[in-house]
DNA sequence: CTGAAAGCGCTTACAG
DNA sequence: CTGAAAGCGCTTACAG
């Protein structure tokens, strides 16, 4: 295919200036005589110049753009993720190029060595299944940012506080069979959560019983299954899930088979996705704190794109648990 | 800044054979000795070489990257649409430019016209408050499809009918005051809907109460306030919503009042985006026909970009109405 | 099988 | 205040 478009050349010809003084014009670089520039306006307008980003680019590597790499969008707490993360990429003149590399993981690595050809200047990395290692390599000389799990400066989220409080909370209503459906994007911190959970019991003089942890992948579908499993075979009267999603994934399985929430069963979710507030009963979950997060992220990013220092290295950041009304006392 | 980067010259000094050969070598245009062949791989995996994309652009303007821009993702449903393009675009080996523009109409248009300068072969507009024509002059010699609404190609959806059937269904179940909260991103159709109404109560020999439609903005919020009006104070026994979202701020609201779905007021939604499926009770939804848009939408934009005639110039699809648990008959 | 040269559309020292 | 020229990193006729 070809596009067309008018180039610098047709306009200076037209105006009868040279090429030069046409993109002085434009870039406001140089004092042009103002009868010029308005000719100069007016034969843009007229013949709908555009500056071909290409060509530009080729003398300014620098784009603006930043490439953000996910693997789908479908997930509401993804999905707020990317809009909050355009909104706090624009505050600083840069635009996000979101790439969607679906759910294979080869293309992951395909869509992040493409972006480092000097697309972008910079790219976040928001697949699970790459490391921040990984991500480096495949990107090149193109600074990137995996999020959260950075190496340079990552965010530790108080998981294994907020694993505790949940038990605790669960514990203290007279739960005593909880079971956790975990979740495939937080793998890195499974372990600690998993840790912290082993901690609790042996404080209540109890040993976990693995038998309660069900491997979610984040769907609701896997929260559908784990709580076929956790609750139709292991009787367990709570819940704790990894997301919101594998929570209404719960929801569903609880409607399916008549049992009642928070009644005969506790659910407890993660992330204060907006469907969290107006399922009914209303979710009681942990609030995944996006704002900072993403203010973190993009700050590194930029640190890194511009060669500046950082500021701060690491953020602890705590996680709030939002009590709504999944979740009640055993008689 | 600067990314700095190895160029095809420095692997054609390090090989010691011409920046022409090593190109060939990569395109694969031209028959290269193995031993050369191999030599190149070898250094440009030293090297960590890789093409620059705006480079290659200037000469070959196809960049396989198609412009998608959309206000946000966070909506259930263009989320759901936005992976199922980009799945669509992979099998013609495009890649989808994702482009939140916010919020605000302006961003927008910046947007577009941004994506006009070459970076993309074709822009796919799903900006309601754009039109087929504002997008095309905003593009330039790119070529552009607006979703469902193109000027060249429109899907018609079978929005009258859906509509008659709807109220037909909820008629027959003794519902008489029903309300309806209107969708913005279907602005267009909006007119033809509130048509549809007014034929079928006509046809009921009844008259259309204008105070029983409630301008909704797709948000979960506007489905909020409308219940808040319609049932509130309109005493309705049905509200019919334009999207999903809306509806499961009808269920929010009358979780809130105290009132039950569908035993003291029936929904209806569209869109059947998944959490319609697991909500409480299971909504009672029309089902977008997600797959059939796309791929027009991106035939219809490859034909386009590829200069080919368009084999279909104008598709209609029939909205099917999925029955679930939020209707019930008046006793 | 390989190389030297022109050119894609811009920008920016350099010269006036 | 303006122009001629070099160069960004590639690709592709053209020549051997």
């Amino acid at each position: 295919m070809k596009k067309k478009g008018a180039t610098i050349i047709d306009v200076a010809r037209e105006v009868g200036v040279s090429p030069s003084t046409v993109s002085h014009a434009l870039s406001g670089n140089r004092v042009i005589s103002p009868a010029i520039k308005d000719k100069i306006q007016t034969v843009i307008r007229k013949l709908d110049y555009r500056p071909a980003f290409y060509a530009q680019a080729l003398k300014n590597p620098a784009t603006r753009l930043i490439g953000v790499v996910v693997n789908e969008c479908r997930n509401a707490g993804t999905a707020l993720f990317l809009d909050a993360l355009a909104d706090e990429l624009h505050k600083f003149s840069y635009h996000p190029m979101i790439s969607l590399s679906g759910r294979g993981h080869e293309m992951g690595e395909d869509v992040l060595r493409q972006l480092s050809t000097g697309l972008v200047d910079g790219v976040i990395n928001l697949l699970p299944q790459i490391s921040p290692e990984e991500a480096q390599k495949l990107c090149g000389a193109i600074p990137v940012v995996t999020n959260i799990r950075d190496t340079m400066a990552p965010v530790s989220l108080g998981f294994v506080k907020l694993m505790q409080k949940i038990l605790d909370y669960l514990w203290s209503l007279g739960h005593r069979q909880i079971g956790y459906v975990s979740s495939s994007t937080r793998l890195e911190q499974e372990g600690e959560v998993v840790e912290a959970m082993k901690d609790f019991y042996h404080r209540k003089k109890q040993k976990l019983d693995e038998a309660m942890i069900f491997p979610g992948d984040d769907s609701s579908d896997s929260g559908y299954a784990g709580a076929d499993l956790l609750y139709g075979q292991r009787k367990v009267t709570a819940i704790i899930c990894g997301n919101d999603q594998m929570a209404f994934g719960v929801y569903q399985w609880a409607y399916k088979n008549g049992v009642s929430i928070p009644g005969q069963l506790s659910v407890v979710g993660f992330d204060n996705v907006p469907q969290s507030q107006s399922i009914i009963p209303p979710l009681t979950t942990a609030a995944f704190p996006y704002e900072a997060i993403i203010s973190h992220t993009v700050k590194l990013l930029l640190a890194k794109i511009e060669k500046r220092a950082l500021t701060t290295h690491e953020v602890h950041l705590d996680i709030p648990l939002i009590l709504r009304d999944s979740v009640a006392a055993i008689e």
